[in-house]
DNA sequence: TAATGCATGAAAACGGTTTTCACTATCGGT
DNA sequence: ACCGATAGTGAAAACCGTTTTCATGCATTA
C-alpha cells in the first residue's frame, strides 16, 4: 500500500538539505514539531525551505525512520526513532523530552477490549504527557 | 482553573439552538466532527450557525457533558458522554460508533511507566480504532 | 416599554499543513 | 564536457478545521 507511488521529491539521502534534516534529528533529543526543527536548521545557518522539511519528516515517518505524535493542540511533532519495534513514549509537555516504554500490557489490553467488542483491523495510539524531573524542578 | 473566566456566549440550555444540539448529541450514535454536527442540524432545518456548534461543544466538553477525540486526521470529534467517569473508547474508523470500554488496568499502567520515568503531573490519551462489525461486513 | 446583558452567526482571521509550479541540481548517456 | 531526462527544492498560494470579531438579536429585568 505504501511501495506504490513513491512520493515525488524525497530521496532523503543524497541531498544537502536531507542530510542536514538527519543531522538535526540525530541531535535534537525530543519530540519537535516541524516548524521547530526547521527553525532550528535555519538557526544552523541551513538554506532549507519549511516544504522540504514537511516533505522529508512525511517519508521518514512513513519508512519508520522518525516516530509521530500529536501534542494536545494537535501539532504534530517528530522525533527519531530509536527503536523500530512498536513502543510507546512519556513525553514532557514542557521541554518534549520523551522516554519510550515498553508497552507489551497495554497492546494486549487494546487488542483485547477491541475484539470483545467485535472490532477488526484494530489501531490503537497511546500517549502519555507529563513534566519530565528537570521542568518539574521549575 | 476553568472556573475562571466563564467563556461568552455559552448558556448551553435555554436557547433554541442548544435544546437543538442536545437533541442532536442524543440521537446520533457515535463521534462526529462539529462540522458533521452541523450539517446534520442544517439538515433537520434548524437554523443554527457552525459558530455556536463549536462553542457549544466547546462548553460542554470542558463540562464533561461530552467525550472528545482526534481522528487520525487530527479533527476533533464529539460524543455525548454516557458515564463521567473515565474511560476509553473503541470507535469504528467509518462510521464513527463507539464503545466505551473501562480501562483501569491501562491507567494503571500509564501512571507505573510515567513515574519510573520520574514524570510527575501525567495525563494520558489511549485511542482505539478499528472497524465495528456492521462496517467490517462490507 | 426601555434598558441591559448575554447569545448568535457571517465573515474574517488564524495557524498548521499541503499543493502548486517554476526553477535547480543531479545523473546517465553520448 | 555537454546535453537531456528525472527528481528535488522552496516561495507563495491554497487548504481546512477552528477561533475571533463585531454588529445584531433575543430575553429577562426594572
Amino acid at each position: 500500500m505504501s511501495a506504490s507511488q513513491p512520493v515525488r521529491g524525497t530521496r532523503v539521502r543524497g541531498t544537502r538539505q536531507a542530510e542536514a534534516l538527519a543531522t538535526a534529528l540525530e541531535d535534537l533529543a525530543g519530540f519537535r514539531s516541524a516548524q521547530d526543527i526547521h527553525a532550528e536548521l535555519r538557526r544552523r545557518g541551513e538554506r532549507i525551505g519549511l516544504t522540504t522539511v514537511y516533505r522529508h519528516l512525511m517519508v521518514l515517518s512513513e519508512d519508520g525512520a522518525v516516530d509521530t505524535i500529536r501534542d494536545e493542540d494537535g501539532e504534530t511533532l517528530y522525533r527519531r526513532c530509536e527503536t523500530s519495534e512498536h513502543h510507546h513514549h512519556v513525553t514532557c509537555r514542557s521541554c518534549g523530552r520523551s522516554v519510550e516504554v515498553e508497552g507489551r500490557a497495554v497492546e494486549r489490553w487494546a487488542d483485547r477490549v477491541a475484539a470483545e467488542a467485535g472490532f477488526v483491523d484494530v489501531d490503537h495510539t497511546v500517549e502519555i504527557f507529563g513534566l519530565c524531573p528537570a521542568c518539574a524542578a521549575k
